[in-house]
DNA sequence: TTCATATGTAATAAAAATATTACATATGGT
DNA sequence: ACCATATGTAATATTTTTATTACATATGAA
């Protein structure tokens, strides 16, 4: 697993908001128990492909998860998703320093 | 302060809903500094009292902020706004802890 | 009585997020 | 050639969130 880092608060609303959605949680905990490709894990989670794409996408873009692809023994390229770690101290005080960062107006 | 305890998943994502907008994290920021009441702090984000009451609204939910009332000096009926005590340990672990909770379809 | 400053909210507009449907490519096996 | 199973995405509809405008009440001071 690769380790997250953060540093601008946009890092961070994109962080929350991709953690606002029960779906994503839902996928966050499904990958937890091993990576999955993205037909097998829309069963998985009963959902269409372009839909899970969308939540996956804002995973992605959170760099809670990453993927890679990979040819199966069948022949088929796969796309392998997994989560990343990361460890993040949620208090006043890092919501303190992040709005340091932000202007008003 | 009082502190913020949660237990469902539904509170999570409200949390993390709340902390997804920018405006919000600035709120908490500018709240963590003093306690201020609703007019003082649309002035200081520089933002109408509606849009600032739809912010706290959520941040409230989240149970991340808590108010009451006060009558100042002058007679006038005072919101003040203040910070909760909170402290989350954001990891995939407890994301996997919350899928559980989380029924498929 | 009028002004300034608090409060609260209803109605609406605008923008973004969520979800669905339909289409497209590629591969190996029958 | 056709089927099953991967991939990807464009177009659209629906729903929710965000933001604005307008109105309302109450208080004390001038």
């Amino acid at each position: 697993m690769e380790s997250l880092i953060l540093s601008s608060h946009e890092d961070y609303t994109r962080l929350f908001d991709a953690l606002s959605h029960p779906m994503r949680i839902k996928v966050v905990g499904v990958l937890s128990e091993k990576r999955r490709y993205v037909s097998e894990l829309a069963k998985i989670m009963n959902m269409s492909r372009p839909l899970l794409y969308m939540h996956l996408k804002k995973l992605e873009e959170a760099a809670i998860v990453t993927w890679s692809y990979e040819i199966s023994e069948t022949g088929k390229s796969m796309k392998y998703y997994e989560i990343k770690d990361f460890d993040i101290h949620l208090t006043p005080e890092l919501l303190t320093e992040l709005s340091k960062m932000i202007p008003i107006l």
